[in-house]
DNA sequence: TAGTGGTCTAGACCACAGG
DNA sequence: CTGTGGTCTAGACCACTAA
């Protein structure tokens, strides 16, 4: 019996297993891109019913260690490449060189970046963006949303969010590709100069929706970070949000002390 | 059998019950602090077993709707106070009126804040905080740990790290209040000048022991934040280790444009 | 003691992947 | 087709909590 086994160890047999796995994995006998043993392996393995490896596996799941595929298997994680979101990608002079911040980053540590352009055009304000914006709920608007890869794994999901106002001035915004710079450059070159960039950071577990688009375990956690661009004028011209696999990325900022 | 219920509707019966009683929740038909249905009750209601029950539970907890407490019940949650880390906490001027950041942020949130001293005194360097630090690994520090409360709530847990060297020359570090203005002040009035601050970010699963410390759900993620304060002279002198339930904050940062 | 959530079993059927 | 993980049941026993 189950009891038994609890008496012996003051520990679930669920989490006994789970620990053995994880064991396993962390030594490296159960190398990454590696088939677990199957559900009825480990069954006889350990004399325990498929409810009980099932809740091991769950446990590893939610660690990050291992992910299952329905019909297939479970298979140990390889861990993806972590990205560093530094507070210094924004500045000007890298821009010039003409490419993208991500690209940059991206290559400069060795891994292939890609981008897939989900939507670019118009769309009704949702309410927490209108806030930041500082326009009417439901104001039009240009929405830009992108998937990002590194090495063909998606990592990052961001939209951008302009004044349509300030949009339809800025022919280059509504192609997929805003040319050189990114989008920051194009408006600044028609006139929007950038004061400060204002990004607030929340952690949370990921939806449904986005363990299926960034490809996460259920019960994974993600990075939500929403960036406002303002102007000298005190105004913000853009509003990014972003959701990130949060085991993939780590964000550096520089506080300046003052008075 | 289950798998009627599922064609009817293409969704497993144990997320339909969640989906229900977390509209339930939601919709405040279920408020705050209300005993959510025994496990019993809702198989009765549903007509299902209590595995299934026990998955849809395992759901709302995982999303923080709920909280289960053996023997006692389930409970909704109530929604936890969210305390604001904005980057201008560490200006001088806050410090002056003698008041710690945290304890501003939360009264002024209408909240009772609190602080709990778990350890002051010698430590070895772990690797990273050496790192940082630019000190041996293994080499004596003063380490501060300390867990923060709102409204009785445990939400945070901090150690702050200095080279022995350092504190030794300032005497009130050693005690477990170091102060109005905490330890910042203390060190600039000893001559370490302050010139900026270093946070990395990261998010994260909870451990075991940090689901204890901070009373959270097994699965639920937690904001792992580093911060360093650098000297005028480029001397890091202090290393700031948080672990922060994710769902109480949301971090805001403040970046310059520059060229 | 009664009621609650936590663990476990033995067996069933389903949906999916691959040969 | 076989083997895999995903869902579900009916029933059992345990551990914790409160009356």
């Amino acid at each position: 019996m189950g009891s038994e086994a609890l008496r012996h160890s003051g520990k679930p047999r669920y989490l006994q297993i789970a620990d053995d796995l994880a064991d396993q994995i962390r030594s490296g006998v159960l190398a990454p891109g590696v088939k677990v043993p199957s559900e009825s392996e480990v069954m006889g393995r350990y004399g325990v019913s498929q409810g009980t490896v099932r809740k091991a596996v769950a446990e590893l799941r939610t660690a990050g260690l291992v992910e299952t595929h329905h019909g297939r298997g479970s298979y140990v994680r390889s861990l993806p490449p972590v990205r560093r979101k530094s507070s210094d990608r924004f500045r000007r002079s890298h821009r010039k060189a003409g490419k993208a911040a991500y690209l940059v980053e991206t290559e400069g540590a060795g891994h292939t970046p890609g981008v897939h352009v989900l939507y670019v055009g118009p769309m009704d304000a949702p309410t927490d963006i209108a806030d930041h914006l500082g326009v009417a709920e439901g104001s039009k608007l240009l929405a830009r949303r992108r998937r990002y890869f590194v090495d063909g794994v998606p990592t990052e999901e961001a939209t951008s969010y302009l004044p349509w106002s300030i949009a339809e001035a800025v022919p280059e915004l509504l192609r997929d590709n805003p040319g050189g710079g990114g989008i920051y450059a194009r408006l600044e070159e028609h006139g929007h100069h950038l004061a400060e960039y204002v990004e607030t950071v929340r952690a949370r577990l990921a939806t449904k929706q986005e363990t299926t688009a960034l490809q996460l375990s259920p019960g994974a956690p993600v990075i939500h970070l929403v960036r406002a661009a303002v102007t000298d004028e005190g105004n913000v011209v853009e509003v990014c949000d972003t959701v990130m696999a949060a085991d993939r990325f780590v964000l550096d900022y520089r506080i300046p002390a003052c008075d």
